[in-house]
Parts: structure tokens; C-alpha cells; sequence
DNA sequence: GTGGTCTAGACCACT
DNA sequence: GTGGTCTAGACCACG
């Protein structure tokens, strides 16, 4: 069962893109296996405290790109083979890079100072590789 | 006077956020300075290629934020004092690498494969330091 | 016993309303007659395919019209007088043939060109009167 | 600009599909014309008392067939060629010509029967073709 | 309990 | 004012 303890819900975007991103960066980082159960509509709805149709759209487009797979009355499971994982993993780590460094340029900020920024971060945060 | 030759519009979010954003990293890298001009409402509507409303919506927002005021007539200046412009900088710089750095995280890379990744894709964007 | 084999489940509307529509239909048509016997839930689930629930509300709303009853253990049947037969029938006759007419009208069709496409269909349908 | 005045809502079947009915009757009839002006979805949900959001889903499944064209900001119209009528027209006689034939078979009526019901309901009703 | 669909209301960008 | 999108709540069929 997909956990979504570490999900908070920004005010950022749409919820239902918030809530792809969070099962992608799953998937992509091994949290979340192949054939792997996802919560129901109603019980994620209740857990995130929005609405089961939001809910249901983030699935429904999930299912569209062949990530989870749902059938009437029954629960939903990812499926994900190896090449899909690997897509998913290189379409969120250059998205996520591309939007840091476009940042950083638009702040002026070059390579190697970038660089020193994040080693000051890294370290600091909880969990992850060291 | 303020340049927005940088600037590309996304389809992510609200038009009129992404322009506040864009001045706000402006004045934190520096290329925007205190008591400089800022485009008409026609003129950057004309650039952008958005409805006059929208820039409307923008300036509003950043002058009761006190970051540009009317002055002489038609014309908006900036407003943002040397301490100000630090405080918004290192804002934006931990923000910003902190939400990256927890991305990287998540998907389970380490710190040197991150800069690689960077190194990567820092040299095919254009724009900013080299 | 009521037989089903001119039944055909379509997608438009809720599943219990075709069946209680089928069975009115029936009546009305003098194929299923009073104290006739109708089949358990369980069997004409399995014959119809879809879901005892579904059979029970459409059941339980023929009960509350009064339509059908429960006799002799778990057995149900047909509870329908002459006159109730004849108004019954006698509605579905004209409103599906006022719908009907309303259309062609509204498409321009005169009635003797109405009558020509009817000749067309009405021999390439299966089942009912020749 | 189309005329909703004729149309009446049912609750029989979801609202946003006898609006697109209403729509391709219209057309077939000649009723409504090519580039003739449709209701804005403010105007035709404060008209019906439905949801914009009604007005606005059969709108889009409308503007998918090809049916009626949308610009951001503007009015929309209808874009129906010659050929385009000739098919909306004859799926629809043919569509609403088998539910009746149907129903007639299954309420054991014959052909000749059935014309001369028909005959009975025609004059007595008002409007189209005599 | 499950997934799927329809209607409702608010917000955004644009003319 | 216009069209487009996101979130919300209720209902239906199904296991």
C-alpha cells in the first residue's frame, strides 16, 4: 500500500498535479514497487482532506499514462516495469534541475557559488543519501 | 527601466504570479535596481503578448507590497532599500536550493551525482552567469 | 416465469430503471401476465450479468408500486389486474409515440416519409410482431 | 444567435446531453444555421437554471465533433457544412426511429398498428410538417 | 467497501 | 462581458 505520510499539501499548484508528482517521485525513487495497492478514492480523500473527485482526476491521468491500472469495484494497483521506472526517474530529475538552475541564473548566481549554496543545504536536511 | 528580455512565459501557473516572481528575482540577483523605472502597463502588455489586466493585477499586487510606487505622473519606480534586496535574495536562494535538494533526496541521488547532473544542464541553458 | 431473452442491457441509463422499464413493457404488452412468477435475484443476475444489488432496487421499487409481490417463501410474483394491464399499456403507447412524433416533426420529416424510414428499420430488428 | 425557448429539461438523462440534442436537432431541422452565434455559458445557465459548468461540458463535446467553434474570450458559433447536417440529420432519425420501433416491438404491436397510432397522435399534435 | 460520472460553484486569463 | 480549469459533493454500478 502506497504510504502518503510524507505528503503535504502545498498551496502552490493544483492538488491533483501535486498528488502525480508525490506517486511519481515514489516510483521513481523505489518507495514505490510494481503492483503496488494505491489508497481508494474515498480513503485518500478523507486522509488529505479533499475532495474524491480530485482525487480521481490525479488517478484517472495516472491511468491514461499506464502507471496505475483500475478496474470497476475493485482496488488499484501501480504497474510499472523497469524502463517506465527509469523514464519516470529521468523526467523528475531534469525537470526539478532545469527549474534550480533557472533560478539560480535568474538570481545571478554562478556554477560554483550554486555549488557551495547546496553543500551548506545538503547537510542540514534529514533523510536521503549522504 | 526594468528589462524583460529574460523572461518566458510559463504555462504552469497564474500569469500575473509568474510576472511578480520574475520582478522579485530581479531585484534579489541585482539587474533590478532601487528607483528604477518600471514598464508601462500598455508597454509590457504589447512585449509579453498578456492582456493589459493581467499586468494590471501584477503591479497592484507588488505596489501594496511596497515594492514599486506611481510617481510623476504615470510613470511606477521600484522602492526597495540595500536591506531589503539582501532579505529577499537569501530568501529566495534557500528556497529555492532547498526545495531542489529535497527533490534529489526523494529520488535517491547523492550529492555528487546531483552536480554532475547540474554541470549537465547548466551549460545547455542560456542566460545568466557562466 | 418472465423470461429475459428479449432483454438487452444498454449503456444509457441506470440499470435497475431498464429492467423495471422491461418488465412494464411486458406487462403491457401481455407477455408477462398476472401471478406470474419473476426469477430470484441470484438467477437473473447471473443471466444478465450485472450485480445482485442491482437487481434488488429494481425489485424492491416494482414491490413498493405494488407491481410485484413475495408469495410462498422466497418466491416473487406478477400481481396485475385487467385494467391496470390495459392503462399501463395503453400510456407507453402514446407517450413513446408522442416522443416520437415530436421528433420527427422538429426534424421537418412529414408523416408519409416517417413512415417510409420506419420501413426501413423495422424489418431489420429482431424480435416482436412482423 | 440560438433560440433555447423551444427547449424544456427532463430528468430523464444527464442535462449536458440533452443539450447537445437539443443543439443537433436544431441543425438538422435547419432551424440553426452555419456560423449563427450560441449562447454564452453564463447566459444559458442563468437561462436553464443548470450549472455554467453543465452548459460548458456540452459545449466542449460539441466543439470536439466539430460542431460549434470556441475562442477564448469571444462568443462561439456554430461550423456546420452541408455534409455535416446531412450526417447529424440522418443519425438522428435513425437513432429516434429505432428506440420507438423497439418499444413497439416489445409492447407486441405490428407494423400496421403502430401506423395508425401514429396517424391518431400526428394531427393531434401542433407544429412541423403536416 | 470499490471506481466512475454528473452537477455545482469559484477562479483565472482574455476581449 | 467571454471561454477554460480546478475543486467540491452527490449518485450510480459493482465486488
Amino acid at each position: 500500500m502506497i504510504s502518503f505520510e510524507e505528503f503535504v499539501l502545498e498551496d502552490d499548484g493544483p492538488i491533483y498535479l501535486q498528488i502525480i508528482k508525490y506517486i511519481k517521485q515514489g516510483i521513481a525513487a523505489g518507495t514505490i514497487g510494481n503492483q503496488e495497492e494505491v489508497p481508494s478514492r474515498r480513503a485518500l480523500s478523507a486522509l488529505l482532506g479533499v475532495n474524491p473527485n480530485t482525487i480521481q482526476k490525479a488517478y484517472h491521468m495516472l491511468e491514461e499514462e499506464g502507471i496505475i491500472v483500475s478496474r470497476s469495484g475493485a482496488k488499484s494497483f501501480t504497474s510499472v516495469d523497469d524502463d517506465a521506472i527509469a523514464r519516470i526517474r529521468r523526467e523528475l530529475l531534469v525537470s526539478d534541475t532545469t527549474v534550480w538552475v533557472k533560478s539560480m541564473k535568474l538570481l545571478g548566481v554562478n556554477r560554483d557559488d550554486a555549488f557551495e549554496l547546496v553543500r551548506q543545504i545538503w547537510n542540514d536536511m534529514a533523510g536521503g543519501e549522504e
